[in-house]
DNA sequence: TTTACATATAATTATATTATAATATGATGC
DNA sequence: GCATCATATTATAATATAATTATATGTAAA
């Protein structure tokens, strides 16, 4: 692995950037019992509309959430199987408990 | 989990933080392989010493790597398997052909 | 066709992170 | 002690990221 290559590293770091905040960390756990529209997101994190319009859809143009339209909702899941277990493994280390 | 502990979430994307970097990654795949000081690590990455022992310190502190002094060189690694973990099921999220 | 609702976008300001350069520490050999 | 090597620390200037506010879009109901 002498020469991991630089676009792979850099496309990582990005996801992983995506993932590295407390909100966007936050709403990631909340999708993995499955999809939830942006209101429903609003009322679990506390966060406002627009902050959280902006995160999400970060995350989707990176590729770790996916959208689809019901409505006049706009509901929004993880994309990949992939990054539920980096959520999962991440749960794992920090909450040990379980977290249920 | 409606509820995920917030301290937990805090400290999670912290500890996404210290791997959501170019560098940061980058030294980590190469510390899957096993323990690396400081000199081989510069002539891997390329980084400069000041940037890379920076890099370095900041895992540690964050308790993704250890150090250990042999003579006069540090070597670092990756303290806890879970964090092998995750940089693995990344390199699978990013190098579907297994990155080696 | 207006109103209200759900979400998205843009602009701004505040804050955090980064790479670089310079300097410091600490061990080893002479 | 003095020079050297390996690594760490500090200061700083450049850049990136965040939350907020204001505004825009699109859709459904009245």
């Amino acid at each position: 692995m002498d020469a991991i290559p630089q676009d792979k590293i850099q496309s990582a770091a990005q996801g992983l950037r995506a993932v590295a905040h407390e909100l966007r960390l936050n709403i990631l756990c909340h999708l993995l019992k499955g999809p939830m529209c942006v209101g429903e997101l609003m009322e679990v994190t506390g966060a406002g509309q627009s902050n959280l319009s902006q995160h999400l859809s970060k995350m989707r143009l990176i590729g770790i959430l996916a959208s689809e339209k019901r409505g006049q909702q706009v509901f929004y899941y993880i994309d990949n199987p992939r990054w539920k277990q980096v959520i999962e493994a991440l749960q794992l280390i920090y909450c040990p408990e379980q977290c249920r």
